[in-house]
DNA sequence: ACTCCTTTTCAGAAGTATCTGAAAGATTGT
DNA sequence: ACAATCTTTCAGATACTTCTGAAAAGGAGT
């Protein structure tokens, strides 16, 4: 039987990687990336499929995933032909580097679509039926909300990144003040 | 061929879907999202089938995900048997419903878990090697961090809800000055 | 240049998620 | 009570994602 440091572990894994879902990435390279985070000691391949019971190409890939994310790096040790890895242990530079790859991806191309949206309908108004222009108009002031939320957070993500690890407990602060 | 306004549309929708992967939901569910969100007028059934080209039982199962979530509400027209549906507009409560829902699936459970793995360990300690103990510390390390960061970014949800649309403008300005 | 060890790639297999369409279930009006 | 109209459900079909394992590629030492 395992004993309680290992049931623990397998735990948290299971845990982190069922969360996955709701992170868009896929199970296993949320486990891969849970067990990397809490082993002492940086992992060779072997040691991974062992661990997650998965095959090399599988480990091999999305290693890779994680390596491009930035959340993992590649550890050579002298005197070993074996590639080692290790997670990203300090959780706000971790926190950093998601919401960085995230905001990239999400939230700035929607603005971009927004925009182009918003362009086309404006720009092709006159063309359109009264009753249609009033449709328009809902739309235009629907996508402006939009664009202009997500601006804001996009603002507040920038600020927040700049910020830095103090960051977060005055926000909080602010925040308490505010809702007061 | 369609005229801008739909075109503007549908560039908006497709964009809605794509990013759906990243949140962890479902593509024609982002999409009927989004198309409940720019129309002016509630729609019924046939008319999202038709506009997103999907089946009854699609649109029937993706509704009630949303109206579960609460991004979406079911309206009764008198003189008609068909139900309509609206999604919130108001994009500051839409980003409220979202994050609380999620608070509560993610974040929330996540805690949880880390604060039993933690006390699995601790409560077991002695009956460790002296070498797995050290290997121990470690790991009630790194899950102390999570632990603390989660506990701290959900702190910072509550306040960020509990400060209405206002917080958000609020932290920004915070978090400018912190940043300088 | 060859051997040995390791990592990467990728075609096909396995596993999941999503979608359809028809049947069953609801609801309203007559 | 029945017919008409609309909604929900769900088994099976389809589409998509992820995984495996073996072959190819990479690279260090002799």
């Amino acid at each position: 039987m395992h004993d309680a440091l290992e049931r623990s572990k397998a735990l948290f894994i299971r845990r982190w990687g069922e969360m996955s879902g709701y992170w868009g990435i896929n199970r296993t390279m949320a486990e891969l990336h849970a067990l990397l985070y809490i082993s002492a000691e940086p992992l060779n391949t072997d040691q991974i499929m062992e661990a997650l019971q998965i095959s090399r190409g599988n480990a091999s890939m999305n290693i890779r995933q994680l390596v491009n994310w930035g959340l993992v790096s590649r550890i050579h040790k002298k005197g070993d032909r074996k590639e080692y890895f290790t997670a990203q242990t300090n959780v706000w530079e971790m926190f950093e580097t998601i919401v960085r790859e995230r905001r990239r991806r999400e939230v700035e191309p929607i603005i971009e679509t927004i925009s182009r949206c918003r362009q086309l309908v404006a720009d092709n108004m006159s063309t359109l039926e009264d009753d249609r222009q009033q449709e328009a108009r809902v739309y235009r002031e629907r996508l402006d909300n939009m664009a202009d939320f997500l601006t804001t957070i996009n603002g507040l993500l920038n600020a927040l990144l700049d910020s830095g690890q103090g960051g977060l407990g005055q926000v909080e602060r602010t925040l308490v003040k505010v809702a007061r």
